[in-house]
DNA sequence: AATATATTTTAGACTTATCTAAATTAATTT
DNA sequence: AAATTAATTTAGATAAGTCTAAAATATATT
């Protein structure tokens, strides 16, 4: 059940783990080949691997699907992540744009004690800066029903709880016009011709947002 | 002058570092070998490699010898390591025996911006948990004149300023007997037949040391 | 100085993770 | 249903880092 595995693979799990939904659908070798920008037949060759540890499911020319060792272990490895994230804003004063790429190398540290002191250094967070809730020990997440902003329609409001971590450019943005995680949003208007929604925030301004970033932020409904 | 490498040559680096009393003298294939516990061809070649890219310098059934930018490199990778292990055990309260092979790892996380953030949250310290000194930015390091409490005589007394950082089993028998960074021992007598000695500990009591110990101890003379 | 021993290097092979190109299978279109 | 296209796998090659065994060099002994 415990084994030691290479960057990476820890790499390939945690990829699965995403475009699968929580492990819970199939992947193809494409997707992932896309996400870890890796060609496809480097990927057959790994899942093979990861099938013959026990890590996943492998059925060719369908796709993989994670066992219940292979969504722990993704689940561990999200948490170290996301744990790494909050520290380097929480304690480092890092922006939310710049702790991705790091905490993408600190994930990898192998050391039980070592998370579990920073766990309760940290307070034991259930959320990382982006809104991304934090797996506990066992793998336990807390999951908040929430919507793409795009979703809503003129007049309704909802409140920021989650952003992509992985997109410095879009935070910079989000900084820039001051939307940040709990932020109240209402929308004023949706433009027909680009999908382009007017906001409110906070009460105070009003905003222009592209589809593309009302798709992106993810709002909890009032 | 700034290049990328793998965390196998950083090590290779290190250790090199190390064994050639911060970079002075010139190390043999066989002594790199050992102390890495990689085979002495595995070395040659990649002695071979890092003499291309201008990080030492290599004369064949000599040795090796660092250049500047390989002493550098050497002083980046030791100032993370030791500033990891002074995060561990201040803030998150590892104790002394258990940093080095975390830090080991830590070591290898590549971002100039977590290492200054690091080294101002924790104060800009100049040691680490073991009385190692810690290299600033610039790798200027303090060093403090030192020898081991073996070369003591008996009546002399000196402070601890260094023990030995990656032996666990060492450290906690000094936990054991009550001595740690800055305890003061006086020698009180050394017995002929294995040179162990008997020191004061801090004026209060009294404590057989093996002459192994002796010589890991490093005092400063008072 | 010649021989024996120890150290170091060379040569060729292995592993992990990747790649390209060709072959196979699945999905789509006609 | 056959043909075309797209996705996936297989086969063989490459690079980094390691190994073993043999060859070369340096050091020590007689």
């Amino acid at each position: 059940m415990i084994m030691k595995l290479s960057l990476t693979e820890e790499n390939y799990i945690k990829s699965i783990y995403h475009l699968s939904a929580d492990g819970e659908n199939a992947v193809s070798t494409s997707a992932i080949s896309e996400d870890i920008e890796t060609k496809p037949a480097s990927v057959t060759d790994m899942v093979k691997k990861l099938a013959d540890k026990g890590i996943l499911k492998y059925e060719k020319y369908y796709g993989v699907q994670l066992s219940n060792d292979g969504k722990s272990t993704a689940l561990e490895i999200i948490r170290r992540h996301r744990l790494w994230e909050v520290f380097l804003v929480e304690k480092l004063g890092f922006n939310w744009d710049e702790v991705h790429d790091v905490a993408e190398q600190m994930e990898h540290i192998q050391s039980s004690l070592l998370i579990d002191r920073l766990d309760d250094f940290l307070g034991n967070p259930i959320m990382d800066p982006h809104g991304d809730p934090i797996p506990d020990k066992d793998g336990n997440i807390i999951i908040t029903p929430q919507m793409p902003l795009s979703e809503l329609s003129i007049g309704e409001s909802g409140k920021v709880v989650n952003v992509p971590d992985s997109d410095p450019s879009l935070l910079r943005h989000l900084d820039k016009i001051k939307i940040k995680l709990g932020s109240v949003l209402k929308v004023i208007d949706v433009t027909e011709f680009d999908k382009s929604i007017l906001i409110q925030i906070d009460k105070n301004h009003e905003q222009y947002l592209s589809d593309q970033i009302a798709k992106s932020l993810m709002i909890a409904k009032k």
